[in-house]
DNA sequence: TGCTTGACAGAAG
DNA sequence: CCTTCTGCCAAGC
């Protein structure tokens, strides 16, 4: 039995992106998320590149948190350059790098339950 | 139909 | 620490 088609069906693409906006809205302010997580909870791993075209590409994504979403190394989206002033606003800590310090702002639903 | 691209991730140099 | 390469998978051309 398989539990993850490799392929999706029109009905599939719409739960995954339905559960990416879901979780992204649910990111505290001051946290951030990266995508291969967020693809991981949305029942897709390894779908991580598929988390980032959805929040880009879809309508309404501009009015959550994609913001307080980064890769898995801190690193804010490349031609995003405002991204690091709005987690900034929000008290997210930056290394001199120029990465977000993944160690102290990294959430994850889990740790709520 | 087939190659290239990308708001990624991980390993290697 | 940084850059480059590979694996990944959907979208674009």
């Amino acid at each position: 039995m398989k539990d993850f088609p490799d392929n999706m069906n029109a009905e599939e693409a719409r739960a995954f992106r339905d559960a990416v906006l879901s979780i992204v809205s649910q990111i505290p302010r001051g946290r951030v998320m990266n995508y291969g997580l967020i693809a991981t909870l949305a029942g897709w791993p390894s779908h991580a590149r598929m988390v980032g075209h959805t929040l880009r590409y879809t309508p309404g994504a501009e009015r959550l948190p994609c913001h307080r979403v980064v890769n898995v190394v801190g690193r804010t989206a490349p031609g995003w350059s405002w991204q690091r002033s709005l987690l900034e606003d929000e008290g997210v800590t930056f290394c001199a790098n120029g990465r977000v310090d993944m160690r102290r702002h990294l959430w994850e639903p889990a740790m709520e339950e």
